[in-house]
DNA sequence: GGCGCAATGTTAACGTCGTTAACACAGCAT
DNA sequence: ATGCTGTGTTAACGACGTTAACATTGCGCC
């Protein structure tokens, strides 16, 4: 019995077990206490690891961060615009698989921003693969060379909005077939949703 | 000191205590014991007027949906997509006023949706006065006639994104002049923001 | 090989919260 | 006057975040 006193591996441990109660039963559920029963040890020892339940929030919420700018990153299209689209399609996919951790992400239920430094340069690092395809479709000459900032905080706009609306289950149910996302997120570009064929690399 | 053992108003009181803790500091500091100090009553008098919490947090999201609605309706313009774009900004500016209510509203954290029907119904509400200014807008000839249901999600998903991103400080600084607002939510529409000079009514 | 220190865990306790049960007072209808 | 209904209070329970004091382990160092 006393072959386990010290975990050897909590940190990790309580991570991914946090990552688990988020998932399934939503930010309100991963409580200190409950998340000590899961990992068999008593709350307090948490703390050593954590400063306190904001900082185990914030450390999920950084690595939401991280993985969602690896998706991101994974999309690789041939055509500026197709990569565009395909970044917007990969992010709602990301909320909607998470619903939890997204909400959890963007719900401003963290902190006066700046407090948690990891979690505003993770936050950055995803809206920084965006900002690059953006600027990458303007480079191409797409999107009629208007301006990149508006341009980005229209798409961020358009593409979160979109995912938290549907998480939330608040468009009407008419509206939640699949295809949609990649209607909407075709939407922004001059011209509409059926402009020319650029379906094929 | 019997005099006041029956408040005698205290559902209409608590609403607006609330209203203003929920303002001033935040959904999670609109809790039933401060509420009651507030009001100089024990907490489970608040339990004659509201079933729980969350009873008493939905309450407040309803008024917020209510008073949402009410000043999208007082938009008034002739032409039928200056009236869009108005509403549009309306949505906007009534979000980064009540910043803490509107996170309430959208934040998810509410309930398995369905669970309070007044807050659906509330909600509904104001959706409606979008989809009909997007309804008025295509029967004007505008927006191309793309089909509705598209186009309403993703003006949706684009004003509540970027009033979510502006309130929560995600968008970097440079992007969140006032005027922006204006132009991000004419981005969407064919042709961009210059399309032709509908600026007077 | 033993020693000591730092890291890591436990126990006990405090204050806050949501919530409920039991009771007390007020006002109104009869 | 009486009693019922609405509204408020008191007392208590369990869960939570957090802290202080203490216990145990493992590792570097002699």
């Amino acid at each position: 019995m006393t072959s386990t006193y010290h975990h050897g591996d909590l940190y990790r441990q309580a991570l991914e077990q946090a990552q688990a109660l988020l998932h399934e039963e939503g930010a309100a559920a991963v409580t200190l206490r409950a998340l000590a029963r899961r990992l068999q040890v008593t709350a307090p020892a948490l703390y050593r690891h954590f400063r306190n339940r904001d900082s185990l929030l914030a450390a999920l919420a950084v690595h939401g961060f991280r993985e969602l700018r690896r998706q991101l990153l994974a999309v690789r299209r041939d055509d500026a615009l197709e990569q565009l689209t395909g970044i917007g399609q990969a992010y709602i996919a990301f909320a909607q698989a998470r619903p939890n951790l997204y909400r959890l992400m963007f719900g401003g239920q963290l902190l006066p921003r700046g407090a948690h430094p990891d979690l505003d340069a993770a936050g950055l690092g995803a809206f920084a693969v965006l900002q690059q395809s953006i600027d990458d479709a303007l480079a191409a000459g797409y999107l009629n060379g208007q301006p990149a900032g508006p341009l980005t905080a229209a798409a961020w706009s358009l593409v979160h909005g979109f995912a938290e609306l549907t998480i939330d289950g608040h468009l009407p149910d008419e509206q939640q077939a699949p295809g949609l996302a990649a209607l909407v997120t075709r939407l922004l570009l001059p011209g509409g949703p059926s402009s020319r064929d650029n379906n094929n690399p």
